[in-house]
DNA sequence: CTTAAAACCGAATCTATATTCAGTTAATTC
DNA sequence: GAATTAACTGAATATAGATTCGGTTTTAAG
């Protein structure tokens, strides 16, 4: 007998993303993913149940993959330093995988989102969540409701790296300084 | 002969809203939509050419009758002071018509938004970028490029809205104090 | 009151794709 | 190296839903 060949799920995967970045998720058809990742279309439902799964399984990687192996191990900075480190290391992320986030961002808000894969989501936000209770305890971040304070960096990191990418400003490390400046100052005691 | 009932439209018009608000846009059918108008789906294409078309324009008129018609007129107040009022005029907006929102928002990033509507978008950031502009000149906004600010203000905006709404959280006037406050700390000199 | 034209209806059509499946190929095991 | 079994193929199927269209109703105009 075969064995699945670990290296077709990549390719499918691959194409997905590429696609993604060519056309716009919603334009995506199993056939054309089949044919860029070079099989026919039936097999992709040997590596997966339906396209739905397919592309939940493919979300849920590249959060782990990497919006998660983007918190660094730094827990022995100070929370400013921590924070300075994440902003960093997301705005890089976002705006030199510009496919791939351009996945993440169309799936987020497709309906082909499943419950299950929107728990993954919160993995990231909640360790900020946890930076920014120490922050408080310290008396250097604003006493305020995370309610109030995560939006403020989710929101400006989100729109910031997407706004880059379409107006195809390279990311400079004087931007990452001024716009983490501007995130500081906003949650700043 | 008979004439366009143009209460007829609104009916069409308010049963897209309120499907989106109840299913999302994406499961909104052509059918659905008339049913809940009271209309027989052939009648749809009499008012419009198309679903997209539909959809299209009711963007656009939600976005002049809702987003635009914030800006308010208050070109004697200083800077800060208008974009507080902006500031809390959209909060208030976003936060107190769910279902305008939520088709606004989805809609912004579905494959049916057309090249013309992209346009309209942009008339409300235009308005911010003088505010900021002034605000630059009289040395109370940081000296940062506007893909650097407006991000801020436009992803916070955005997203604490969405939060809020998604989190059941009423807005207040002192959550509109707080996250005036948080924007205005960001940007400011 | 008549007539013409356009609104209106909703069943039938058309289309785009996700999914299936019968047949074929390749790799694993003994 | 034969048998077995699962991967693989891609044409055929199934289906959802946008759009059309022939027939019907309404109303403005004369």
């Amino acid at each position: 007998m075969r064995l699945k060949d670990n290296k077709k799920k990549e390719a499918i995967f691959n194409a997905a993303i590429e696609l993604t970045g060519e056309l716009g998720l919603n334009k995506i058809t199993m056939s054309a993913i089949a044919e860029k990742a070079q099989v026919a279309s039936g097999t992709l439902y040997i590596y997966f149940n339906s396209k739905e799964q397919l592309f939940n399984e493919l979300y849920k990687r590249l959060i782990s993959e990497g919006t998660l192996a983007i918190l660094p191990a730094v827990e022995h900075l100070p929370i400013k330093q921590q924070l300075s480190t994440i902003w960093s290391n997301v705005l890089e992320f976002r705006t030199s995988n510009a496919a791939e986030v351009a996945f993440m961002h169309e799936f987020r808000y497709s309906p082909l989102l499943d419950d299950d894969t929107k728990k993954i989501d919160s993995l990231f936000v909640d360790h900020i969540r946890r930076l920014l209770e120490a922050g408080r305890e310290e008396l250097i971040v604003k006493n305020l409701s995370d309610d109030i304070l995560i939006p403020l960096m989710y929101g400006y990191v989100d729109n910031l790296a997407r706004h880059l990418t379409h107006k195809g400003i390279k990311l400079t490390p004087e931007i990452v300084r001024q716009t983490f400046i501007i995130c500081w100052d906003a949650i700043k005691a």
